[in-house]
This record gives C-alpha cells, structure tokens and sequence, in this order.
DNA sequence: CTCAATATACTCACCCGATGAGTATATCAG
DNA sequence: CTGATATACTCATCGGGTGAGTATATTGAG
C-alpha cells in the first residue's frame, strides 16, 4: 500500500454518510486542509478509483436548478478497509505521521474517542521500531559515506522531534497509556 | 517545477563523462543511495524524459560479449539546467531540503568547493523564510482548527531542527558566511 | 566441472499523484 | 445588469514508482 493520498480521510468523511465529491473535497480542505492538500480534480480521482475497486457505490440525483449530483456511499467492503486502516497500521516515515496519524485521531475524536489511546500508542511502537532502524543503519554505514550519513541522521532526529510532539499530543488530548 | 525526482543528480553524474543507464544507477544508489531511493527502472525513465527534453543525448554502442549500451552525454542544454539547478534555487520543505541541498553540496564539495557558500547561504535564507511564512500561518489560524494547527506546529519544528542541522553542516565543511 | 548466484544492461505494463484548464449553471452583491 | 463567487464535475497530460521480464556473462562453491 504504503498510500500517500487522502484516500482513506475521503472514505472516512463519507463513513459519516452518504454525500457527493464536491462536498467531501470542501470538507476536507476545511477540516483538515493543512494536513492534506488536496486538488478538486485530484479529489474526483480517488474517489473513481475507490469506486471501481468497490469501496463506494454512486447514483446520480438531478437537482432542480444545479447541476446533477454523484450521491456516493460507503460500502459495506469500504466501512471495512476504512476500519482496517483506522485500526491497523501505523506510519513509519516523518511524513507519513504528520498525515496518517493525524487523520486518524481526527476520525477517532470525532466518531469513536476510546480508540485514540490505540492510535497513540500503535504509532509510538512505530516511532520506536523507526529510531532503532535508524540508529542500526547509522551505526554500520562506511564512514566515507558523508553525505548518506547526513541524510540518515537528520532523518534520525526528525523522528526524535515527532516523539517529543507525539508526547504534547498524548498530553493534550488526555490520552492514557498503560506502563 | 517543485521537481522531487533525483533528475538532477543524473544529470550531474553525466556532467562528470558520458555514461550509460546502468552505471549512473549504481553510482547514485552508492553514493547517495540514503538521500535519493530510485529503481532500476525509474533511472531509465527518468533518463529518457531527460532525452525527449533534449538535455541528454544517446548512441547504441556495441559490446563483444555483454548486451550494447545507450551511450549517454549531456547536451549544452542539459550542462547548463544542471548548472542553474545547482546555482538556483533553494528547496523549501523538510524532505525536499534533505534530498536537494544534500545533493546540490554533493555535487559542490565534488567539483565546485568555493560554491559550497552559496548554497549553503541560499538554503539558510530559504528556511529563515519558510519559518516566516509559517509562524504567520499559524499566527492567524482560527484556534478550532486543532489538526491544522497540529500539523503546521509540527512542520515549524522540523524546520526549526533543519536549522540546527544546517549549522552543524556549516561547521563540519568549515563553510565561511559573511556576517 | 557444473550449476546457481550474481552482474551487466535494458524494456514493458501498469497504476497512482498532481496540475491546470475547461464546462455549465445559479446566486448574490454592488 | 454585470461580474464575482458557488455548485458540480470532466479531461488531457505529465511525472513518480513498482515489479516483473529478457538476455547474456562471469564468478564461486561444492
């Protein structure tokens, strides 16, 4: 997968029912538009993707003076890889927190607050897993290798820096975890 | 352009002698293979967005045992795009600082070490702005926007660490910045 | 000696990400 | 009444990225 769009932000909007690509992108952009960015175009094209791998289903609704609607729901197959996502993974490069985590706090605030310690705790493991990499690779890299070395460790510390952000985060939102 | 592909770091292996696909692959993967991660197969596409562009130019050269090669050169063209990306511009997010400027003071320190300055400068400059830019993001973000916020709060940081990072860079190849 | 792994050298099919422009109608403010 | 803004979506085009496939040559372990 290793997915880098707002797939799973776009099918999480729509888990809070029925609506259409126009509304989901003003939605997102509104909610969470300094997380993802998001083009309208490029907004429609995921959510065609999504339908033709069956996650949504779509039935155009005329309106009486604006143009027709695409209506989209969730299926039953996209409330499950929607949830799968939520609970399931966590992710592992700088980037990839700053999006996945954060969108799914967001849908777990919203819709399901006992789940965040889950998400919390699920992406710290990762942070942890990554700074042992990390740290691995650093240690057994060639000393001539300068400039792989620089990269390494400035990647090294970003984690660093989101492990103490993820800890104002746990603060912030109350979450407990269990020593 | 906003260009993340390691394009120029071809182009500036090319600019060292004519190559082929094969060997510029091996070299990138070996010396900055922890800053740029690229295929096989992506080298090759690249290189030919860089032939349709005129950048690079190719000839079949025979072998007796092994299978021919496409002999590849720089064009004028193309030494002088490498040239300005070199001179030019400064990237402006976390990932894309580590991949360019990385790259930019690669190919500097190699062949160019008195303009080892003038990218260090140019990038400092950029990041003093990029914080700028930020902090007045978040300065006028409405406070509901807790994701948001999250989310630029986290990418001043990571600009705030590359600062550390840069001075730490500026010591270790004794870069000389006028006050 | 032989066979499998590795190295040389490149191609292809496919999908996803992203931009920018275009289309058409409706409403609202000055 | 006119021009900006909102509603709603489409399309062409490009670039990024993967994984597998093709074909031959050399090397090294048993």
């Amino acid at each position: 997968m290793s997915n880098l769009s707002p797939e799973f932000a776009l099918l999480g909007l729509l888990a809070e029912g029925p609506s259409h690509g126009y509304d989901l992108h003003q939605r997102l952009v509104t909610d969470l538009g300094h997380v993802w960015h998001l083009s309208q175009s490029q907004a429609y094209a995921i959510l065609k993707r999504l339908e033709a791998r069956g996650d949504i289903k779509s039935h155009t609704v005329e309106q009486d003076k604006l143009p027709a609607r695409q209506k989209l729901q969730l299926t039953s197959q996209g409330r499950r890889r929607f949830q799968e996502w939520l609970d399931g993974g966590a992710a592992s490069n700088a980037r990839s927190i700053r999006l996945e985590f954060l969108t799914r706090l967001y849908f777990a605030q919203k819709n399901e607050p006992e789940k965040m310690a889950d998400i919390y705790i699920a992406q710290f493991d990762q942070v942890q897993a990554s700074i042992q990499r990390l740290t691995d690779l650093l240690a057994h890299l060639p000393p001539e290798q300068e400039y792989n070395r620089l990269s390494l460790d400035l990647r090294l510390r970003q984690i660093h820096l989101i492990c103490k952000w993820l800890d104002e985060i746990k603060t912030k939102f109350q979450i407990e975890v269990p020593a």
